[in-house]
DNA sequence: GCCAAATGGTTTATATTATAAACTTATTTA
DNA sequence: TAAATAAGTTTATAATATAAACCATTTGGC
């Protein structure tokens, strides 16, 4: 009856990562931040998370002298994306 | 950019469990176990989070002289439940 | 009638999580 | 050159979800 949620993608930070991640197609770490108001702490935490799945790609590199953290999602992060989407609305059929 | 998620909602048993509570408007105990599929145990736990938070209401009696635990939804409840699917919008807007 | 199993729950323990505070390193700016 | 800012990371903490263990009652088998 109802779907299983991807805990990855369970998670307030994670899942406004991806949902910018999907739709962005690369991001760097402050953009992250202001977008979703995170601290930085904790952005880092979810991201190396997602990294580590291998639901994005991190990319450490730099902009003229300051580090840039670029991310990216994946064929996997947009997959799973997806079927998180689909197990939500099991959660909602009952409703429309 | 993102609304919050309702930390009592976010969580996939309590989800569930308000799922069903806002289309059958009266359940009990058993039923709700073998619905979401949880433990007895989970689900105790969980009913009474949302019951502390006035978003269902639990009322104990007896079926015959087995024990039984009715669960129905409050307006808090159903409010607490639109504004979630409200919120949750705002993380797959781009998407759509 | 009595013992074993089942029913309907609750309490408690555990392992995971989300999150922010504190810290590091480097770079501007005053 | 000292103070502030920037970009991240590490670490500590508090909250959470979850299931295991438990309790009380009742039913079924002999």
């Amino acid at each position: 009856m109802f779907k299983d949620l991807d805990p990855l993608l369970h998670s307030q930070l994670r899942l406004a990562v991806i949902s910018i991640l999907v739709s962005v197609e690369e991001a760097d770490f402050v953009y992250l931040r202001e977008k979703t108001g995170s601290t930085g702490g904790n952005l880092s935490v979810q991201l190396e998370k997602l990294n580590e799945a291998g639901y994005i790609e991190i990319e450490k590199g730099y902009s003229g002298k300051r580090p840039r953290t670029l991310c990216r999602i994946t064929e996997i992060g947009r997959n799973a994306f997806e079927q998180y989407v689909e197990a939500l609305k099991s959660y909602f059929k009952a409703t429309t």
